[in-house]
DNA sequence: TATGAATGAGCGTTCATTCAT
DNA sequence: AATGAATGAACGCTCATTCAT
């Protein structure tokens, strides 16, 4: 069995905990090798600098959040959908915590991103896409603006969870969806 | 007129952008001084060490956003109050870009905050304590999490115009009041 | 052979040379590292900071100069304490001169000496004490004085002779000892 | 009245005090402007640098020392010689002990000393050559040695005295004394 | 494949010195 | 004579990256 993917693995999960607790910039892959078991020189071997593990690190994440995104994208009850949307959202939020948090320490910035920019405004784009369709066969005037509404309001809810998980955030999901839902 | 406030002026903007645009920790010294035209060795005549610098422009911004946002703390008509906060939030976004920008890659960080994170909370608590009040006087069932979605809504809504400042922001704020105002 | 181990061998010596002649705050890491023919940032994998090179440094001499004093200390022959102490003594520091330079550049200072006091009085206290034992056992009427007379007059001669190492030192020693020895 | 004399004085001082207590290097020239209250920009109108700073100061420290010592030196009793030669020595460190302390900080390093080391000798030299003639006044068979045994002597006290300023010095003069006038 | 010793550029910071006032 | 703002070189130290093994 490849042990190589599992030190991989080792490195991305160290990477990614140390990386969202204490940014990019300041964790020394020193302490990522060390946290990951392995040594500094072999980080080499499998990212050929800092900055690429912290791309292919981030391009695992949409991967596995576009994997997720999709998996009812084609629902066709258009409450449904947002309902499924939302519930979704906190469902991954809950599991990728780490990953979120790297995400939105970094999405302001415009060193690293731009390279990344890409995969991020795809998988947005779709979402938005589809939910401006939502809109429209639930009837609204709008429906370009109410999907972005829609959509920052997620993540603003998000944002707060990630800052705080003690807020009750199922709760405030099941509200915005009876919102929608009426 | 004192020169050396022009000075300490320039020093916070040079920061304020480039820790807006390359993050706190990536943001070498050197370069501040560069842009703010003063040799290194006299940062420290107006900063005692980076970190201050970072507190200091933080201090400085909060205490702009809480003379702005107390300005309509007292206003009664809860539909205006909704409409104002919006608007003035929106103002101030569009004003201070840069500073929100660089709280937000900051606020989900453990290290430097933690400082800034008393001021950071006050006014935040402040805001949020008023909107549960408005929600309530509005006969919400549920005037706390109204308040709590009402400002991520808006939280989410900053962070896309931060991100991408061609959105039409100000539709969309308009389209969240009438939301609110029926 | 571990090679790590002459080069840590080389940045000690190269640190007592030069902390011995320039004094331990005038002398830089680098100057250090270019002494002992290694790069500057490889002297912290050997001590985590130029204190802690001072510090591993001194406690060296000391183990060094315990074991040697150390040696003769069960002598029970006063006369014959008394010479060996003033021999050995001078040999010591023929041999360690730039350590004893260092030390004396150092004790009189209150900043790092602190941690490294308390072996040194350590090896101090243990002579003085067996010399105490020394004089009254030769009837002197004061031991302690004595003791204490016989221990600055070496150590005066120590610091002339490390000003200067052209003095005749084994004649004064001996003429030292045949004071005692009557 | 000339101010400036005091200020220069005052400088001297705090340079004295602080240079003796955290050593020449690890001294600020703004510590010692601070602590003499004079502008830092003051410092340069006395003294062309710091190391000017610290050479006037010993060969202010110096003279001093010069002084007091020749007050006896055309003493025809030899008895009474080494015994003014202690007491005066004792007295002196008592009421200079920072410049002593300082003193002994620097008189093995070769950096700043070389250029004072003319007047250090001159007046070592003087009291060298005199007692010499003492001893051999008193019919010692090595009236060198004998010298070089007693100025070390003195020196080796003074030192312990400087780095514990507890110890019986009186009690140590004395018997010193008695020692040789017997 | 795996190590960790070794490098060197660059960081934040200090400080002796200069200079406009 | 006197200030203290301003400079810039040098410091101790960190760390991404390389390389011999």
């Amino acid at each position: 069995m490849p042990k190589s993917t599992n030190q991989k693995d080792s490195i991305v999960q160290a990477a990614l905990k140390l990386f969202a607790k204490h940014g990019y910039a300041s964790t020394p892959i020193s302490l990522i090798a060390k946290t990951a078991n392995v040594s500094q020189g072999l980080m080499y071997n499998f990212f050929k600098s800092k900055e690429d593990l912290l791309k292919e690190m981030m391009a695992l994440g949409f991967a596995d959040i576009h994997a997720s995104m999709t998996s009812y994208v084609q629902e066709t009850d258009p409450n449904k959908a947002i309902e499924m949307h939302v519930l979704k959202t906190m469902a991954i939020i809950k599991q990728r915590k780490e990953f979120w948090k790297l995400l939105h320490t970094i999405r302001l910035q415009d060193k690293v991103v731009t390279s990344m920019r890409t995969s991020f405004q795809e998988v947005i784009g779709n979402v938005s896409q589809s939910f401006m369709k939502v809109f429209k066969k639930l009837g609204y005037k709008n429906p370009e603006l109410e999907a972005t509404l829609f959509l920052t309001q997620i993540d603003g809810l998000v944002i707060l969870y990630l800052q705080d998980d003690t807020i009750p955030i199922d709760k405030l999901a099941k509200h915005l969806i009876n919102r929608y839902n009426t």
